[in-house]
RNA sequence: GGCUGGUUAGCUCAGUUGGUAGAGCACCGCAUUCACAUUGCGGUUGUCACAGGUUCGAGCCCUGUACCAGCCACCA
């Protein structure tokens, strides 16, 4: 059958991906014997779609994947999705405004099943993308973050380290997000630059008239909740100041001044008011000299009943009224209208931070961090490129203690119980019992109404059971009694509605998707070969994994970590809605095809630095790959004109010109450069390697002198050779067009090109 | 404030043991259907940011400067 004129992408597409399956050529070959190589796929968030940098991602592992199957290693890629809590939580809540609701309209399992129809069908649209992007990925292993095996393993995890010392329960300053409704880890907050206002503020001084002292503040709202003020013991010109007593301007009480080093005399007038339960800073002085920690803005956002006449007030509203009264007073020294500072806001929405003191689960990383230091400074996990690996080492040495409860209800509840109700025929008194009185709880009455209060008071009006089914957040207070299991312990607990954040998970990833402890793949696959990813998210994930990897099995994760950049706008600017500069890879894949998206991707991001998307390149690959075709079209035609058999090429066979031998050795040595480029993750250079060769050499010289040469035959068995060759070297990069191709050859010995052989210099 | 990367053709970017500057796109000329117009042939374009240094020789190594981008920390 005559070849078309062009490569026609669209429909070898479709047809080439469900012949791999058909030919179970994703699973690792059982046979294939020597050192195996493994990737795990980054899961995608089961948020929403892919987008460009997971079409990257794919590409280039699916780039090493086929590279090592046809080198004879047994091989594994094995796909899953993430379950992405906080992310896909605001997702989808944004879709339950869009219905005029709340998740303050449900109770806590409904809620989750809900959750959980809406990603069914994000699930099923990423598992479509993958294959439409022609990922060889195992799909016998899929996993998703929260299926069964993975919960019990994130489960005995956490039951592992709370024996062991490493989880705690504490009393912390964490950022929280009254807006969100829920707290986030220090590398979850960004800190934006704004123009904003600074109060100076004069504090009289007891039992003086006329003196006073100016403190300046960001925060005048929190004024009122101020227990102390603090100069700098150093500070020659105000460390007589201390143990002088000022009075708070708006409530009159009495308040010391303390000496603390961390306040620096040369900013602002040198003097610091304290509100240890609201502000970090302040919190660390708070504990250092024991100081009370007031809490005056409550987890809604508001102005609790500690701030006075201010109670239920938002904390904006309360800001006017308190700058409002304190103007009216006369105490405000000036105000500096142009201050830079930075505020913290929550990364996905923008709201600003509230910093709180609240009870959280804690992960200890002292013990933890220091061999996931050590593996990659020792060289066990060797990074690439080898300039990130500072990103990785400083925030390693930097590292605190990880906070992991999340206030969302999508993602892995922490398994820890409480006791709210003594069994009625309990013999033994549980001591727990009193003090788990105080949990914080809400719940959804059976009128649909939300209640709130602690369960001590609510028990009173209410079964155990109203408030169990109806249940959507407990807070519990730190010092309570928790029994940590993943089944409920017995009669009247609550479990602790809190949920891992989504990076304790995820951290699991190579051990989860392998089926640790006790799998054949964990023994034969793990520690697997390369972790590729964005290296925005080393910190967040790169890091953990390696932890966990080492905590649980005593080997890091992955040998190789290979961090590719960002692809950016064509603007150059990071792809965000809000921009509209979003480049869809639908739209590519469509017009170009799958291989020259992936190939003009793959040669855009050469040394793991961020790139606009290379437009241009995607082009010149889909035509590229036409080229291919028409080479192969070509040969075929002068077979068939010059009716001869054309016989396999040989070393040594007769009548090798001196072009033939020239060309042989040119194969030869794109071989040669395609791996040594492949082995040091070149992927760009070894992409452009081959492309010069088919297209410049192959194409532009030898099949030219083909045309005019008398004894075609011997040249045809070199130029079959060099293409199938070529074809061979290209299919890692360009996979549908080179399967396409391959199949143009009846007469192969080698049925499937993606279990064929790599090429050997000869 | 600390750190990282960048500054090379009109544009986007390669350039890893230091040895006569590269690709894609764009542009100009020619070819016109003989595998491919998603084509072929030919051509134009660079004080490789700046200033010093090392070297027989520097885009590449060293020092400093400027500008751009990003990350982290602090900010009463």
């Amino acid at each position: 059958m005559a070849m078309a004129k062009n490569f026609d992408h669209k429909s070898v597409e479709s047809s080439v991906y469900a012949q791999w399956e058909k030919w179970g050529a994703f699973e690792p070959n059982k046979e294939a014997k020597g050192k195996p190589f493994t990737i795990v796929l980054p899961p995608p968030n089961a948020s929403g779609k892919m987008h460009m940098g997971n079409v990257l991602m794919i590409a280039i592992e699916d780039l090493m994947i086929r590279y090592h199957r046809m080198k004879g290693d047994p091989t594994l890629w094995i796909p899953g999705t993430d379950h992405a809590g906080f992310e896909t939580q605001i997702t989808y809540e944004r879709e339950l405004k869009k219905q005029g609701k709340s998740r303050f309209d449900f109770d806590r399992q409904t809620l989750y099943q809900n959750i959980w129809e809406f990603v069914q069908n994000n699930k099923n649209q990423i598992e479509g993308q993958i294959k439409q992007m022609g990922a060889s990925v195992d799909w016998n292993r899929y996993t998703f973050t929260l299926d069964p095996h993975v919960i019990e393993t994130v489960y005995t995890t956490f039951a592992k380290m709370h024996s062991e010392g490493l989880v705690y329960r504490d009393n912390y300053m964490v950022n929280y997000c009254p807006k969100c409704g829920t707290t986030f880890a220090d590398l979850e907050i960004i800190h934006e630059e704004r123009v904003g206002k600074l109060y100076y503020v004069k504090y009289l001084i007891q039992g003086e008239s006329d003196k006073y002292i100016t403190v300046a503040t960001t925060r005048p709202e929190t004024i009122m909740l101020d227990t102390h003020i603090a100069v700098n013991p150093k500070d020659k010109k105000r460390a007589s100041y201390i143990g002088t007593k000022v009075i708070n301007p708006l409530t009159g009480k009495v308040m010391e001044i303390i000496g603390d080093e961390f306040v620096d005399p040369k900013f602002g007038t040198g003097f610091v008011k304290l509100t240890p339960a609201h502000d970090k800073n302040d919190y660390e002085v708070g504990k250092k000299h024991g100081l009370p920690f007031i809490v005056g803005i409550g987890m809604d956002g508001r102005m609790t009943q500690a701030a006075g006449r201010w109670a239920g007030k938002t904390v904006f509203t309360a800001r006017d009224d308190v700058i409002g009264e304190l103007k009216e007073m006369g105490v405000i020294e000036k105000v500096d209208e142009k201050y830079n500072q930075s505020v913290s806001v929550c990364y996905k929405g923008g709201h600003e931070i509230e910093p709180m003191v609240l009870p959280n689960w804690f992960v200890k990383v002292e013990s933890l961090k220091k061999p996931a230091l050590a593996a990659v400074t020792s060289g066990a996990v060797k990074i690439y490129p080898k300039w990130r690996e500072i990103t990785y080492t400083k925030w390693m040495e930097e590292m605190h203690d990880w906070p992991i409860s999340r206030q969302v209800v999508w993602g892995i509840r922490i398994p820890v119980w409480y006791m709210v109700r003594q069994p009625e025929n309990s013999e033994s008194q549980n001591v727990g019992v009193s003090e788990n009185q105080k949990i914080q709880i809400t719940f959804l009455n059976k009128e649909k109404k939300v209640v709130s209060g602690t369960v001590g008071e609510l028990l009173k009006s209410y079964t155990f059971e109203d408030i169990r089914d109806g249940l959507q957040t407990l807070i519990a207070p730190a010092g309570c009694e928790a029994v940590v299991s993943a089944e409920s312990p017995g009669e009247g607990y609550l479990q602790e509605t809190d949920t891992f954040d989504t990076w304790f998970s995820s951290g699991h990833w190579p051990l989860v998707t392998l089926k640790y402890p006790d799998s054949d793949d964990f023994a034969k696959f793990y520690p697997t070969s390369v972790l590729e990813t964005g290296w925005e998210i080393i910190r967040f994930w790169v890091s953990r994994m390696i932890m966990f990897g080492i905590y649980l099995t005593g080997k890091p994760p992955f040998e190789y970590v290979y961090l590719h950049g960002l692809v950016r706008a064509l603007d150059g600017r990071k792809m965000s809605k809000s921009l509209g500069n979003v480049i869809n890879p639908d739209e590519y894949m469509d017009q170009y095809g799958v291989d020259a998206l992936r190939m003009g991707l793959i040669s855009g991001t050469a040394n793991g630095k961020d790139f606009a998307f290379p437009k241009d390149k995607i082009v010149s690959y889909r035509n590229f790959a036409n080229k291919l075709w028409n080479m192969t079209r070509f040969y075929h035609m002068m077979v068939e004109k010059e009716e001869v058999k054309v016989e396999w090429y040989k070393p040594g066979m007769d009548d090798l010109s001196e072009l033939d031998l020239d060309f042989i050795n040119k194969l030869n040595t794109t071989i040669k450069k395609t791996d040594e480029l492949l082995a040091k993750f070149r992927f760009a250079e070894a992409a452009e390697t081959i492309y010069h060769f088919m297209w410049d050499e192959v194409a532009a010289v030898y099949i030219e002198q083909i045309k005019d040469r008398d004894n075609k035959k011997t040249s045809l068995s070199v130029l079959r050779h060099l293409l199938m060759q070529g074809v061979k070297l290209l299919h890692p990069f360009m996979p549908f067009v080179t399967e396409a191709i391959w199949s143009e050859f009846p007469e192969r010995t080698e049925e499937q090109l993606i279990n064929a052989s790599w090429p050997e210099i000869k």
